[in-house]
DNA sequence: CGCAATTAAATTGCGCGCAACCTATCGGCC
DNA sequence: GGCCGATAGGTTGCGCGCAATTTAATTGCG
């Protein structure tokens, strides 16, 4: 019988591992500008739609984190001065995350990260766009499912 | 210009959440049997290599993993009776680590487990080649360029 | 209106990952 | 033999991720 209780044979492992790898280029990067990665990516969030204050749960649908995970980091970035947190008047439950004129500025000195990181992966243009699409389907295949 | 800076444009991401979302199906399976991800992997690794007792650097080599996450995960696999850590005769410096008569036992109960996130994923055995191929390139050039 | 069910966010607890530091052991070189 | 640098593993601290619980506000339904 095949053995498919090999580490190296693991689709899985590969993403682990690439995920992790990749978090390693992204550190010293990020970290000149005072950002984790799952910071950097809810200012990619941020960015993308200012001007519409998402809520903590519309930010959360985005990147797939929950309150337990943000709450604590956009704590940390308000600290830093790159949001702002305000509840919403129409309906109190909700917190409505903006951009300081602080947070909108350090959009500019990130603006070369994802060419560079793209470089530090050695793929193609065409085989990253290409694994980029299947990772995309795999997480909304597995989110599907859980859905159900 | 074109505006690289987009969540869904990125790789990273579309990797950092796949990783996420794969974790999210062995989570409940692994659960059943009290292991965590990653110490599914580190047994895995033993698995591999019964009879070796690897030490924790060797088996850190293979996962990329250092002794700060580890030594306290290899001390709960111990606690669950899984694995045995002792010094090295040899070397005291090094700590070996061995499977339980508890630890070989449990992988039959897991055996099924490759197969059954394959399926979940939604992708065909070529395709699941291919990204793990691509990622384990990606993983390694990384790993290579931190080297110099 | 009044109250139960739902929803939003925060909090708590735990297990990674990783950097930084500490301790103990080993190897080499005189 | 005695010291010095290198190596192996452990510990500490911090920031995720996520489950589970808590608190507060809102909605729905009689």
């Amino acid at each position: 019988m095949i053995d498919d209780l090999v580490l190296r044979r693991q689709v899985c492992f590969a993403l682990y591992a690439a995920s992790r790898a990749v978090t390693d280029v992204y550190r010293p990067i990020l970290d000149a500008v005072g950002l984790t990665y799952p910071q950097y990516l809810v200012l990619l969030v941020l960015w993308e739609h200012d001007g519409d204050a998402p809520t903590v749960s519309a930010l959360g649908a985005e990147l797939r984190l929950d309150s337990g995970t943000l709450s604590p980091l956009l704590k940390r970035l308000e600290e830093a001065g790159l949001v702002l947190r305000r509840r919403s008047t129409r309906d109190e439950r909700r917190v409505e995350v903006e951009l300081t004129d602080a947070g909108r500025a350090l959009r500019r000195q990130v603006e070369d990260v994802p060419r560079r990181i793209a470089g530090a992966t050695g793929l193609s243009e065409t085989e990253l766009v290409a694994v980029r699409d299947t990772l995309t389907r795999v997480a909304e295949t597995i989110h599907r499912q859980k859905e159900q």
